[in-house]
DNA sequence: AACTAAATTAGAATAATTCTAAAAGAGGGA
DNA sequence: TCCCTCTTTTAGAATTATTCTAATTTAGTT
């Protein structure tokens, strides 16, 4: 991961570059694991949790990183948001697995005919459960 | 909203019947205001906002009530649910708008695919503003 | 190199939600 | 109808993820 594309990637929304917001955003960028902001903490051990929390909202203020928040741990989880893609949610184990296999395009327009809105964006989640497990 | 159809609702789903959970059930299905613990323990004050909560949980662990939680607000918001549906999200006012013009069967079959889960239930936010705001 | 607005930080504060343990109630059976 | 048992309700305390505060540092520009 270059840290020139790291940097143009935050220019490109208008915010600052820094050590810290540059760590955070490689992070989300080479982690599938829909991390929370204590997991990042953890592992990013040398930046304060405040920032870990005021960076999170810079980056979803932007649209770089989404929110997850419907797991049942009570807690947000993050993802990059690179491409937009929606979520398959395990319900057995909570496993989060990003999919893009659809188009939202009908969907959109959808909503659009019932709201009158400009839709700009879109959270999708899809629960299941392990196919040989009751529910 | 006869107290009968309340009480086989809760039934059905393996629920007792109790005064506060017929109040609050009846509370999620006339009012379309998504509302939070907090308000709907404002306007049923005389039930103690611990068996708001409970009970909501109950209902959503039955799948009688879902929760909206990706607003900006930090607080959970409570739908009653009795035909699927998603939600449009006015980003401009924060506003709900229940929608079911959409089949959502196309998507659950591209989730199986990719993830090879049986698809249980969905969660779907359309994110929305009004056409002459800039965003 | 200096300047200024923005970012970072430690720690305190907030507030939504959960927990606890005691009292009340629901529903089934006799 | 009256127990009986298990579930539900409750007030208030506790928890904890997140936000706030105010002082320090830094990024990016002149």
């Amino acid at each position: 991961m270059a840290d020139k594309t790291l940097r143009d990637i935050l220019q490109a929304h208008g915010l600052k570059s820094t050590f810290q917001r540059l760590s955070i955003l490689e992070y989300l960028m080479t982690h599938e694991t829909h991390p929370t902001a204590e997991m990042i903490h953890d592992d990013l051990s040398d930046i304060s949790l405040a920032t870990i929390y005021n960076t999170l909202d810079k980056l979803v203020d932007v649209g770089i990183i989404i929110v997850i928040d419907t797991l049942k741990d009570d807690k947000r989880h993050y993802d990059y948001y690179g491409e937009p893609h929606y979520h398959i949610i395990n319900s057995n184990t909570n496993e989060i697995i990003d999919a893009d296999n659809f188009d939202v395009a009908p969907l959109f327009e959808a909503a659009r005919q019932v709201s009158g809105l400009n839709i700009t964006g879109f959270h999708i989640e899809i629960y299941g459960v392990d196919p040989d497990q009751a529910k």
